[in-house]
DNA sequence: AATGAATGAGCATTCATTCAT
DNA sequence: CATGAATGAATGCTCATTCAT
């Protein structure tokens, strides 16, 4: 196993245990079981378990960050470009749901709670996207005119449960549905 | 001090405790000294600390329906029994932050989820009035013909994205904004 | 078992331990265990190691304090004075001799270090009676003017070089001749 | 880097650090960064740590042997030679505090105990010059009749104490006042 | 019923040592 | 010979739970 691998292999055990059982139910112990190797090797990597953490939480960021910026075409109308965002993320949480379980642990933690402090206040990681959709939309006055915050859980929050609820297996969503979902969510910040 | 008012002391220090530090950031002995009893006192009210983490869950839904039902008027139009409750529901959150995070902590851990496989399958809970309202709405054409977790993930998580929002100090929620949001979900949902 | 006695026995084990195997060679399991109680149980009495390494030095200090205080008359001449300090220290060593290689673990170590600049710049511990007796006979001229720290060295390093060949059985000190390496050690530091 | 000049910087990487933070305090991996080698050449250069540690006690013996063997006169007097040896070994420990403080810390471990052992037995060690010096004084009856051990307490520890009291800087010793010091051992150990 | 001292399994982390490259 | 990634036993400490008083 290259050296890159078995970092690889840290990462992936890490995100599947922390997605499944949550930070305190996925000791370091059982991490480096899953990874196929010793407890101590994982220190090689990450300075400590807070350290992986955040990695783990970069890494899926930077993920995200590609899909959603994959054929996005900031010449489209706004509607196309909030469809396509949603849509992209949507799909991308439902073929991971590894990483959308541990996305909701991270930001349900201490950590989460520090993060979004900085993209509310900041414009820090991908977010950017999100917050120049919306806030171009309030100036053509396409979109309601609330706070930032607040467009952007109507936006996304119901983006979240339903992937939530898709992957605890509650409903089942397909294309069709992802786009009247999406519909809906746009009705709810359009004027 | 009381039998009832031990237990009630209980129910009250474990929810401010596990409200600010979460779970696993609040020992057994800890919630037994906020709570001015000995750590073996808690185990003649509760059997185990999963047991007290599940009543507490029910304490705060209880008020959380009684705080819905005051009031409610089944006879009203269905959009303004949406109003009541989203209004209602809100102003409890932001009234009780420490109720509110807790629901937060418990819904996103391993209780929560099979809490919520409950509430979709056999409409335990409180859940059966908003489940009435919206599959009332659907049949009279109002609201769109979503499946019901849809929907209902469509009109709530905005409420508990803001509620967290105002509670972690990022935007401020008046009467006036609260009005907009339940507006903006009403948009969200109906047809 | 008592409080106290546990208290005790966790103190007595700590020091035979470390004694024998210094701090490092002194898990707190194998403290537990020698004790006779659980690794935990010593975390009820002391707050960590540290707390625990510290404590057991200041009991030790007390006792040896006490020692040289009992019939330690103020009225004696300067030489009797010494003789009485010097001879109660030697005989306390001899006679518990963890106690003895306890301190030597700790003053060589960062706790001592520290302590022994304590005791040079604040009259700390009950170090005064050797520094008061020192100061006096220099001030009478009957010892050396040399700085306090230099007539210390020259009246106590002897004894506690002795002091440690006698443990380790390199000599066997009896009372005719600790009288005659207290007078050598007198003559070192008399004019 | 030549074969020689690797394990001399291992030495006297291994001298530094545990000079200043101990044998506890000095991981192989530390050792080996501050040498500029790998961690695993350190083992082709000595079995384990335990050897390296032994090792470092044998090389700065020999060093201290040869200082006082320089220009040491055995035709001269008593006294003179011993005045020789005071002198030269406390100016080497203040010239090279690194030697000194090691020492401490390998005389204060498993290690010193066992050597002391060899020392006082078997004459092994540099330490003959002090013991024939010793006992010539003895026979002279120039100077007490004590054992030999006891003697070389009264003549040295004092030594030892003042050097480490100057090293951290607690005094500060120039050539009059250790002039002062060894005429004061002298004084100790003479009829 | 209430207490809180005691328990001991469990966890994050370190580090001497090995060995494939 | 040299490297340094990998190992895994060992350690200090926490905390849910028990039980003698």
């Amino acid at each position: 196993m290259s050296v890159t691998d078995k970092r690889e292999e840290i990462i992936r055990a890490s995100l599947e245990l922390i997605a499944e059982h949550g930070f305190h139910g996925s000791p370091m112990s059982m991490i480096a079981d899953r990874a196929g190797v010793a407890a101590g090797t994982i220190y090689r990597y990450f300075e400590n378990k807070d350290a992986l953490i955040t990695s783990l939480y970069r890494e899926i960021d930077e993920r995200i960050g590609a899909v959603i910026m994959k054929d996005y075409a900031q010449e489209k109308p706004l509607r196309e470009r909030f469809h396509h965002i949603f849509t992209q993320l949507l799909r991308y949480f439902i073929a991971n749901p590894s990483d959308f379980r541990y996305l909701e642990q991270f930001h349900n933690s201490p950590y989460g709670v520090a993060l979004r402090r900085d993209i509310i206040l900041r414009k820090s990681g991908d977010c950017f996207i999100y917050r120049d959709l919306l806030e171009e939309g309030v100036a053509q006055q396409v979109i309601k005119d609330l706070p930032m915050a607040v467009l952007f859980d109507l936006a996304f929050a119901p983006l979240k449960a339903v992937a939530r609820d898709h992957i605890l297996n509650f409903i089942t969503l397909d294309d069709a549905i992802i786009d009247r979902i999406m519909e809906a969510c746009w009705d709810g910040i359009r004027r």
